[in-house]
DNA sequence: TTTTTATTTGTACGTATGTATAAAAAATGT
DNA sequence: ACATTTTTTATACATACGTACAAATAAAAA
């Protein structure tokens, strides 16, 4: 267990501090200092919202878990919203890039050519359910988070700024190696491949108990099934 | 526009009465008058927890969105997470028997050979999707509490308490239809299966943005769309 | 008719919520 | 040295929450 000490701000955790446990003083921290209460501010959030959903958890237990006083919150973030718009936001603009940057590789690769549903399904899933089981609690909260936001209102909404730009693009993708398949089915075809991204990060439980093992299974494995899976499905689009 | 009076408790809907307008005077009502109030409650339940999630829907909102008084709630259902508990086991018995039935008559009309893959996908996937897209609003609002649900903790316990014996059963005789297939695959392609069809009732609007139509699909394009994808994701689970 | 049971009403409690205000304190800029 | 900016603390407000209690009322049971 490490154990940074800066200032009279400190920080525990194993490999990813996040937790602030020592009180700071009031007053201008030296050198942006903010930022990092900032960040401190978003891990606790995401956990929390994660954990409780959007309305289960509450400001004052955001402050509580970051070890300050509730109105930092108000102050570095604005309103409940906004913070929340901010947690989401944060992890998004990773996972975009990292998206981005595999299609785009994809794309080289295959020269002008369509890539292979395997390749996009792949290129798509692999950095959540990678990330989301890297032993980062922060990424695994944001993969929980985001499954339990897939279907709610605001979850929409949210997921729709950060996300549905490179969905866009991995849907035109999809449907360029899959030219005899109908527009609809290639977007309900991906839909139900992110329903199921989102559903093995999500940590629930259930899989172990119907399938009466007793630790959930390796995300490598899980990873290459819904690869294989998801694949095949979308192939079999084509048969119309 | 249907209005039913019936002494003083007045219902007012179309073709779906449940929302109680004017007041009930105190006393006891005449025979087994309060089950039509549960319903109601239950009624009012749906849809609240369905739009706003478990926490963002308060007692209070249900008793005036039933037309009662905050305590005939708890009067009737006790604490909340008990009557969250009755809204989702209500229709979750009748989608229950409707599975059971379809896997018994599938499976007594294949007479002793396993049940073909594509018939298991739609036995279970059906009534869902036609229950949530066949006008009533009741069963509309169940299916997009439940896909709310689907990744959240409180969620999966419930669900796990109303659903779980039904789904051992699919994955049973997917796994027969499937001899090949490793068992944690079938699981997970369960898992898959399941978290699309709670994605396309859940009606958040993404797959008309992605795909920039402009009204959803009709439920029944959906239905034979999911079909043709997951049972070709199922079949490709046999090729290890 | 009297008693019992079922249900609704009205009110209340203690706590939790999101947000706002004011003041204090420490670093920075001049 | 002084004024400014940034961030914290402390307190407060109005509202909303889940739950509980006692009283009132009407049907049913005796």
């Amino acid at each position: 267990m490490t154990r940074l000490s800066h200032e009279n701000l400190t920080l525990t955790s194993d490999a990813h501090p996040r937790v602030i446990e020592g009180r700071r003083k009031p007053g201008r921290p030296k050198g942006g200092q903010s930022s990092r209460t900032r960040e401190c501010i978003l891990d606790a959030a995401e956990q929390l919202f994660a954990d409780r959903g959007y309305d289960g958890a509450s400001i004052r237990d955001v402050a509580a878990q970051a070890g300050l006083q509730i109105h930092s919150i108000g102050y570095h973030y604005g309103p409940k919203e906004q913070l929340f718009d901010a947690v989401v936001g944060r992890r998004a603009e990773i996972m975009t890039q990292l998206r981005r940057d595999a299609l785009a590789a994809a794309q080289s690769l295959s020269g002008g050519k369509p890539v292979s549903v395997k390749d996009l399904v792949r290129a798509y899933v692999s950095p959540f359910i990678m990330s989301a089981s890297h032993g980062d609690p922060g990424w695994r909260n944001y993969a929980a988070l985001m499954g339990r936001l897939a279907n709610s209102p605001l979850g929409t909404e949210i997921i729709a700024k950060h996300y549905d730009a490179t969905a866009r693009d991995y849907i035109a993708a999809l449907q360029q190696a899959l030219p005899r398949a109908k527009a609809a089915d290639v977007v309900e075809g991906f839909s139900a491949m992110v329903a199921a991204m989102l559903g093995i990060c999500a940590a629930t439980g259930r899989p172990e108990r119907l399938s009466g093992r007793a630790s959930p299974r390796p995300p490598e494995d899980s990873l290459e099934t819904l690869v294989r899976f998801h694949t095949a499905g979308f192939q079999a689009l084509q048969d119309n």
